[in-house]
DNA sequence: AAATATATTGACTCTGAGTCAAACATCGAC
DNA sequence: GTCGATGTTTGACTCAGAGTCAATATATTT
């Protein structure tokens, strides 16, 4: 390995972040159908058969694209879950983290649900499919990690499902209050209401429905968001301090 | 309006139903994507031309299984609140109904999401597009009336939320739990237990969380379950009696 | 400076959605 | 029955865009 190796090195993986950010404009504004590869080619500088140096296909593209965002997401829950406070607010931490992706990624769902489909991740390079499934563990764990320590402190007397399946219930509420959110389901059940917002909501009633203490109607909602918005997601431009 | 012009209607129409018989199969098996109109046409004996006389485009010929499916969905829930019972029992049929569904049409909610995502959706014809609407509007109304009865009853004592808001966190459990049921999440939650099981008791904890009488430990699912299956669902094969 | 190795290119192929002029069927008038 | 008019169906064609690869340009070694 030569010296001027490193810089090569370098100077592939830059090019690489240049057209996954310029591919990531395109698919937030036109989504996947929409991209075009000729288009994307023009717009980075390089030459369509150079996209083919770095991804096997159009699909692969797209992957690294969400594989970069869930990475972010990741990011952020970890810092939710260092939330000095109570596993409740702690969770909530992770709420506000996972708003805050959403606002900075507005329809990751509906791309991380596309991904999944079969016929779009076999297309996709293996090495890449194995990262993207790396991140999503990370955020996992970061929950679990609350889960298990509400436990053992005893946030959660009545239940008896395995942590798993409590992460499981959380997610899926998340996951759900994100997609029927945005969508045209949205104006059908919240009049203009802020869907992140909403999001929170519904999971607290997961979170209370699970009994876990203490109960939402005990906690002053605002007064801990306004406390997580300013010691660990002071750039979240989207909140308003209710 | 001739007389042979009635049976001509109806040829069309029949037409147009094996035309999507055909569309559905091929979607189910290998997506979106892979549907390709010149096998379609081949496979119902009509040129591409004639698929062309019935839809507007590829994207249209999804949306109308699409729509062919979600008026299922919406019989299915209508029969569930009909089902005779407590509020929390109703709500439990439409529980199972939405596993019902889930079991006819497996992935149906990728597509679902496929569907509302811009680019797809402006290329339908705008009253398949009406027509969708309608049918989910069927789906969200039968949940409502459960949850507008339910406040009348007193089973719903504590809760301020107004019924679209206790519709929409339902929905989004239910929806969330599909998602994560299915796609390459699921193995990383539950270790081969039972999608269907896990979302309906992902909507029991939200039921709890919304103060919904009787709360869930008070309640014998499993005989409630068998007899919905009894009383209005007894051609759902994929239900086993506990 | 020439020879060799490596990196980049864009014209080309090939698939598949969508079109439309021509072929075909139906029907009423005579 | 045949003729023309009207309505229906067709499949060869166009065109866009993903993916390829022989030719070209650039870098490195001798």
């Amino acid at each position: 390995m030569s010296v001027t190796q490193a810089r090569k090195d370098r100077e592939r993986a830059e090019r690489e972040e240049l057209i996954l950010d310029h591919a990531q404009r395109s698919l937030l504004k036109d989504g996947f159908q929409n991209l075009n590869l000729d288009d994307l080619a023009k717009s980075v500088e390089y030459s369509k058969g150079t996209l083919y140096l770095h991804f096997k296909t159009k699909e692969d593209i797209a992957l690294a694209v969400a594989t970069r965002a869930i990475r972010e997401r990741a990011e952020f829950f970890e810092r939710g879950a260092k939330f000095k406070g109570t596993s409740r607010e702690r969770m909530r931490a992770i709420g506000f983290a996972c708003c805050h992706f959403a606002s900075v990624y507005p329809d990751y769902f509906s791309v991380e649900l596309m991904l999944k489909s079969q016929s779009f991740w076999e297309k996709a390079d293996a090495l890449r499919q194995q990262a993207h499934g790396m991140e999503g563990a990370r955020c996992f764990r970061a929950v679990h990690s609350i889960v298990t320590d509400a436990m053992e402190a005893g946030d959660l007397p009545q239940s008896h499902l395995p942590p798993e399946r409590i992460v499981f219930a959380i997610a899926s509420t998340a996951i759900g209050s994100h997609i029927m959110g945005r969508s045209g389901h949205g104006p059908m059940f919240l009049g203009g209401a802020d869907p992140l917002k909403m999001m929170c909501q519904n999971v607290d009633i997961v979170l209370d429905g699970l009994g876990w203490k203490p109960n939402s109607k005990d906690l002053d909602a605002d007064a801990i968001d306004r406390r997580i918005h300013k010691e660990i997601f002071s750039e979240a431009t989207w909140f308003k301090g209710s």
